[in-house]
DNA sequence: AATTAATCGAGACGGTACGTCGGGTCTTTAC
DNA sequence: GTAAAGACCCGACGTACCGTCTCGATTAATT
């Protein structure tokens, strides 16, 4: 059981709704260079010292407030098609990286993880680009072997076009999704490895 | 031609060279992150207004310090085997990214670019990684309309793979590049493989 | 009859003791700006509401645990000469002030009060310094018109001389006891104004 | 000559001024404890780091910009008549310390030189109130190893009043006055030490 | 040769965010 | 009702970097 703090004042739920939200907005507003900390405690109405009392960087609380919401917009419940599955997939990441809150949240945090280390492995320990794809390539029956390559494969081109590009216009899903499909079958019939 | 300024001091090649260095040095030493304007200058030897008259950012700076490196690096010529050609693209992005210092400078750019519209125009008209991806398949024959699908389909996957791990390791580089080339050749000459 | 709070739990004598003593020692081995509330409330191993549930400020609480030893220590016993009665209380507010723990909180005192009229009253409406001097000349018959006066001229060299050089060396404490007792005599004897 | 800072643009007299200013002003309107280096440099209208760059405290600032006025304030020029002279400096000195906003600024380096070994040694270097004293006395004769106690026994008296009972009513200037020029005759006389 | 003009290193300038610390208050459980 | 614990909002701390602005000193091309 939870032993940890019975004495004290408890930690206030209203304070941490406030400063995730707080980001949520400012990511909005100012974009994730012109967030500070200072900026957030003050958007908040909170102490800038309840800020530092729960998280360590502006990064940190970027992604507790946008995981949850990420999770569920990649979210792709699996049909017997793997070609259409992969669709709706590639599809929702364009939107996702390109159009969506929570997107906005995961680009600017991939981006931080390539300047700073704490924010790499909070990156890669849980990755909700790659879970999901690793989740929806599972359904289909690839092995542990075989979901990095694969989730890669899926998830890595239309990541690439936006993250290098920004225009999410340029790209094809249908073709995306059926060169990966083509592969996945010859792929899952056996013939290799 | 080039008319503007015929009078007064010439621009200082040296001081150039000095601040390109530095910002070479720097990303290695201390990181993007801790890298600022002030400790460039500093270490180039450099006045600070120096450094500010040519160059807005250290983005701009970092680019321009990279750009001919990455360039080389990532240049692949083409043979005849496109699965072997895409093999060793892949081989080469995957060291770029994961070892080079100029691997360092683009990724530490395509991050900033996630945070900063300049650094990501900067970063989307002149991306090296997709223009060399697009040569190598243009020597292919590929057409313009099939160059961007392809390279995002080439490129993508390593690229999301080390920018959202930062582990090389748990990549199949041959299956990556088999895979891509699978699809090629069923577009390409319609049978498989 | 002092009928407040019969009910509830009584206030702790030991916390009380325990701040008192907190403040001694932390005047000593931090000195006066670096004591603040929380560390006096952590070095006495008390909560910080207790603190300020008794005392507004650490002036007040330094009030509190230094007047008791400062009047002990300033306590002279008057002979029948007023010139050696003077000269003791001299040297021992040298003493006081330039070795004593209690003078040291003094001086504390006397200096926060130049800074904070709150504490400038606490200083006024009870200072040891001036009381005892005060105490010693009426017990040599001085009238309480004049008390003001003498008080000053006795204490105020020694005062003076040490606030502002901190150095008790410089200081001829018999010369000052003279010079005071030589006008006294001269003033008592009736020759003049 | 003073060789220092040739290179690199030169100290802003503007600046200095505008944060001197800003303390005179401050001490009056807030007082010597609400007075923060942050509220002199936005109050001057200056950059925190430009008043860092030349003084360290706040008590630093207020002695440079209190000390001149303060000598003009208590210096006497020498009559003949000791007692006369005498009666002039305690009243200017009553004056200084109770009305003077100089005087208000040097009560306050005194109050912080109690906490601050820093600003003891500030005020014991240079202290205006025992300088002025010492300058009239030895204009009246009095040699190097006489000042110190005489320049106590003057001001130390007014100075011990108003710094404990912040009351400039309930001193009689001429009484004090009168005592001190009577020792001091007496004194000159020869009698003793 | 003297003048002009843009560059150079240096460093002070007004700002603003950093992460920490203390102020004084509030909210728990325990006594 | 007091006590210890500790989270709360607030604001100053001293530092670092921002991008700009003088400085004196160089370094060519133009007089």
């Amino acid at each position: 059981m939870d032993q940890a703090a019975k004495v004290g004042r408890p930690r206030s739920e209203q304070a941490r709704t406030a400063v995730l939200h707080a980001v949520d907005d400012l990511l909005l507003e100012v974009g994730y260079a012109a967030m500070t900390m200072k900026g957030i405690a003050e958007r908040a109405g909170v102490g800038r010292q309840t800020v530092y009392r729960w998280w360590s960087t502006k990064a940190e609380i970027l992604f507790e407030a946008s995981v949850i919401d990420a999770e569920q917009e990649l979210a792709v419940d699996a049909s017997g098609d793997l070609a259409a599955d992969a669709a709706v997939f590639v599809d929702r990441l364009v939107q996702f990286l390109g159009q969506s809150p929570a997107g906005a949240a995961y680009r600017a945090l991939v981006g931080e993880a390539q300047h700073d280390p704490a924010v790499a492995e909070l990156v890669a320990t849980r990755d909700v680009v790659c879970d999901s794809a690793r989740e929806l390539l599972a359904a289909h029956g690839l092995t542990a072997g075989e979901l990095d390559q694969a989730a890669a494969a899926l998830a890595g081109p239309p990541f690439f076009w936006i993250l290098t590009s920004q225009d999410p216009k340029g790209l094809d899903v249908t073709s995306l999704a059926d060169r990966f499909a083509a592969r996945g079958h010859v792929r899952r019939s056996g013939n290799r490895r």
